[in-house]
Parts: C-alpha cells; structure tokens; sequence
DNA sequence: TAAATAAAATGAACTAGATTAAGAAGTAAC
DNA sequence: GTTACTTCTTAATCTAGTTCATTTTATTTA
C-alpha cells in the first residue's frame, strides 16, 4: 500500500480534494524507483509524465550546440520534474532529466491527468494555481540572468536554497548559474578568503 | 458596445464557454485606453489586473541594483501584460508595464478573476493551459539565456518576432536580450556587412 | 521650421567570465 | 589498498560583451 500523503498534502495546500476526487487522482499515479544517474526524460522521447519527487533529487538539463550541458532546473523533494515543452505540446523532448541521488517519484500521466482535469475541477485549480507560481518564479530567474552577476546570482541561490546546494554537484549548480565551473570554484574563493 | 470578440477567440482557442459564461466573463472586463509611455504597473503598487492587448504594444521591465533597465516581456495584439509575481501573491510590484505605442486594454481584476475561475470550470480550464503555455516559453528562454551567445539570441528574436522588432525601440530589445544597447548596435552592423 | 530631445552609431579602453591545461583530491570498483 | 574515474582547484591566456565619451540621425514639440 502506498502513501500517497506527501503529494495530497502538496495539493491540500491550494485546493480541498473531497475522498472521491483524491481516489480519482491517486488511481492514476504509478510509482517509480529511479536509481542515481538514472534518466527518466531523454530528447527525442516525448514527455508523458509529470513526476512529483518523494524522496531524492533531479535535475532537467540540455546539450547545446556548444556541447556543454545546460541545467534548467533542479527539484527536490516535493517538487515536480517535467520537460515542460514537450510535455504540454506532447513533442518530443530537447532536455535530459536526470536522477542526482537514488530516488522514488509519483509519476502521472498526460493522457490520465487532461482528462481528469477537465472533469474535476479542483484538480484544475490545483494545476492553474500550481502553475502560475512556477511561472511567476521562472520569470524571477529570467531577471536574474539578465541582470545580475555571476557572483550576485550565486549569492541568491545560496540564500534561498542552501539545503539545495549541500547535495548537488558543483559542475551542475554552475551549469545552472549559467557559468562555467571553474569560474563558480572562483568564486567561491573569492568569498571564503572574504570571510 | 464594446466588442469583445479579440479576448472571447482567444479563449476559445482553448476552451468553449456557454453564452452565459462569455457574459460572465465580459462582465468583470474593463476598457482602458492607455496613451504611449504611460504606466499600467508600477512598483511599490500591487497590480491588480490581468491585462489583454486589444490593440497597441507595452513592455514588462524592471530597474536593476546597476540602475538599469531590464525588459522582462514584450507583448503586442492578443498577449497579455501582468507582472505575474505581483499579481497572483498580491504583493507589490517591483516591476514597470509601460505602453510602447497609444493602445487598448482590457483588464481583469484579481478579485473578480479568482472567484469567476472557482465558479466557472472551463475559465480555470483556459487560465491553467495558457500559463502552462508561458511557463514552458518561459523555461525555454531561461535556456536561451544561459546558453546562447547574444547574437544567437538576437537571431532567435528575429526569426521569431520579425514583426515586433520592427515595432520596438532597440534599446527596449537589447535590454530584453540582456546586452547593452551599444553592443546589439554592433551585432546588427556585423550581420549587414555579412549579407 | 527650428529648436529640443531622444535614439542609434562608432570607436577606444576595459573587465567579467570562458577556455585551456595541468594537478589535487575525493569516490567507486575491483 | 591500488587502479580508475569523477569532481574540484588553480593559474595563464583569451574574448564576448561592457563602459564611456562623442557624433550622427530620428523624433517630438513648439
């Protein structure tokens, strides 16, 4: 039997689910164990699931034209893990989602959770208002990268997500400062010897 | 009479509301026309609406710790002004919305906004799938930013919006590209020489 | 139509951050 | 515990893009 709780919390925290409707919504999710290393999105591939995080961590990054890696987002648990793009469009993916740890996800899927949208209509809420925060934060960090530092945009990440930080790779945070690593190491000189 | 077909087509784009819901829906739509250079959004006030471009052009930007302006979105016919972060947290803006031509809004208020998408299943509907839209375009010029050189990215614009550039001022345009206006002067000298 | 203002272009000097290459340190695998 | 593999650090060199200062060209306003 399955705990479904940590998700139906995430849920309860914007909109109420009756019995029925958090039935409706656990029955077409799936389990999956991800070991460390692990994708579970890969180009070419289109995006069927949304994947809530249960325990573990990810992170969805890309292979540009200059052959480097390019990191676009990173979650934790109760975060969702989704090549957006490919997911809403049901198109063949760019990204790569990757497991940092050994992990455990809740996945849904497309075909499953259209339907049920359209049919519950807190389950909608759920999505429009989940959604629009994402979006609001996506485009905090639009601003960022268009107007801060190097330095400054590492300073923000620290602040807010020091947890984060501890259990990620190096390469992958600078990946996702946009910079190169051996400039974040530079960083992170220049600020210990700071203080 | 106003004539809300532009908003009530895009919306069906996405959904299909009854008569009686596209009533409800115009109900709360207010009309403003808003003269060239003048503010919609302002920071330090909590911006209360969800605009739709009727006619005319604005731009979303923010004025950095450098004393900079940063453009975050730029929107013509059909699209819609908000700064989203003010909006759905109700908390003051930090950002401006600023009319680049005289032009035509109609605005939704927050507070009628949120019960008509509690109310009426097929607003909710149309609201989620848009943002989800947004969220996805946002996610991929996160990407473009921290992987792309800044011709690159003035390239993807043109190819993109060729119809906008020609509308906007370039210094609103480099400092949506993140680079300074001097430089998007030299990128566009480069690529003439070139052809 | 002139005068005033805003926007765009040009070029020289500068800097944040990339690149390259080599070594050090940590982890995993046998 | 030794070999191999991955990650991190350091330093020298290089470049995309900034800054600053000046001139040219458009656009407003009167």
């Amino acid at each position: 039997m399955v705990d479904y709780s940590p998700l139906l919390e995430n849920i309860n925290r914007y909109v109420s689910l009756t019995g029925e409707e958090a039935t409706e919504l656990t029955n077409i999710v799936s389990t999956s164990k991800v070991k460390r290393k692990q994708f579970i999105i890969q180009p070419g591939f289109v995006c069927q699931n949304r994947s809530y995080i249960v325990k573990g961590a990810f992170r969805v990054f890309y292979i540009g034209n200059d052959g480097k890696e390019h990191t676009v987002s990173i979650g934790v648990e109760d975060w969702f893990v989704t090549d957006f793009y490919s997911y809403i469009n049901q198109v063949p993916a760019l990204n790569y989602a990757e497991a940092l740890e050994d992990s455990v996800i809740f996945q849904m899927n497309y075909n499953d959770i259209e339907p049920l949208c359209k049919k519950i209509h807190a389950i909608s809420e759920y999505f429009r208002l989940t959604t629009e925060k994402a979006f609001a934060f996506s485009r905090r960090r639009v601003i960022s990268s268009i107007s801060k530092t190097a330095e400054e945009r590492y300073e923000e990440y620290l602040a807010s997500y020091p947890h984060i930080v501890q259990r990620i790779p190096q390469y992958v945070l600078a990946s996702y400062l946009g910079i190169s690593p051996e400039f974040l190491s530079k960083i992170r000189k220049r600020k210990a010897s700071k203080s």
